[in-house]
DNA sequence: TCCCTTTAGTCTTTTTTCAGGACCATTTAA
DNA sequence: TTAAATGGTCCTGAAAAAAGACTAAAGGGA
């Protein structure tokens, strides 16, 4: 095995870009506010030649922008791109799951929040292409065009009910 | 830097169990049905050793249960656990944005299609308590009781609107 | 003009992890 | 009684990460 997943899956893509223990924590900060070299080294903890490579990947991938600082010095600064941004679901998903499963209740070092009604987050939810709301345990994977053989092979053998949730225990 | 990420954080913490290259493509493999040691062998490509490690850390991360499968010689079932189970909306959101984002439209390995509807899944969107759909730009993030004096710093320097899409180019 | 500081890197060394394959132990099937 | 299946362990070389020292470019101040 190489050092890059091959086989046609979302998941595995996207692995190719953030599978590791940094890139994430660096669009973490892009989503905070960060924009310069030193914030995101200050802020991750990460090491200097990691936070290099990892930027130019993450610009490479079209998350993140570098352009230079007007006037300021040997200065950039990086913004996120649409790309970047269209990342705020799955951060959402995780930010959940890490406050409920590895926190719990009480226990969040950050709360996410309705601005308008001051409730907090319940969870992230699948919407159709009208904006209903889906129930996890009806959605179906399906091959897909970009699919090849081993797709095929992989969905024939899944369980139909992929996401059904806990509700093995009731 | 040690191994593991230290600051509270939900997603630093989700990386603490999560984040290389394999550990969530072995959920995928138990999403979609896998329970055995060697079919995660052959449908990930990780190397044995690296998968025992996994395998492992998955179990103690509480996120899959190993159980000898009975009668059958040295053989043992990996099961989701409750907590695994809940891994579905960032599942969801993943294979969503790599659809998009990596392959586009026409392109998908896989599809999520609601088995009532028959429409495509378009997204995976937050929720409040009551059931609302929320919009991402209404959402706030707040010092939670798991905080610390840096994650206060974090927050008051963020930009408050810090899930506002690709409103900027407009 | 000559430092001094800031910013954003690069380079080098050591440590850790990964990849790949050989090997092993237990049980069941032929 | 031997062979296959399953689920590992162990070893080695390669790659990547961690940590810190060093560097280059630019601006500001004395």
């Amino acid at each position: 095995m190489s050092r890059k997943h091959t086989h046609p899956c979302a998941i595995a893509e996207t692995l190719n870009i953030l599978g590791d223990r940094w890139s994430l924590l660096i669009i973490r900060e892009a989503f905070y506010g960060a924009t310069r070299f030193g914030e995101f080294l200050t802020n991750t903890g990460i090491s200097r030649n990691l936070l290099t490579e990892r930027l130019q990947q993450l610009v490479e991938a079209g998350l993140l922008t570098r352009t230079p600082y007007a006037d300021r010095g040997t200065s950039y600064v990086y913004d996120l791109t649409d790309k970047g941004r269209s990342l705020e679901g799955v951060m959402l998903a995780i930010i959940d799951w890490g406050n409920r499963e590895l926190y719990g209740e009480g226990h969040e070092p950050v709360r996410l929040v309705d601005r308008q009604s001051g409730l907090a987050l319940a969870g992230v939810r699948p919407v159709d292409e009208d904006g209903n709301l889906l129930e996890p345990s009806d959605l179906v994977l399906e091959l897909g065009p970009g699919g090849d053989g081993r797709t095929r092979n992989r969905l024939a053998r899944a369980k139909q009910d992929i996401f059904r949730a806990s509700d093995l225990k009731s």
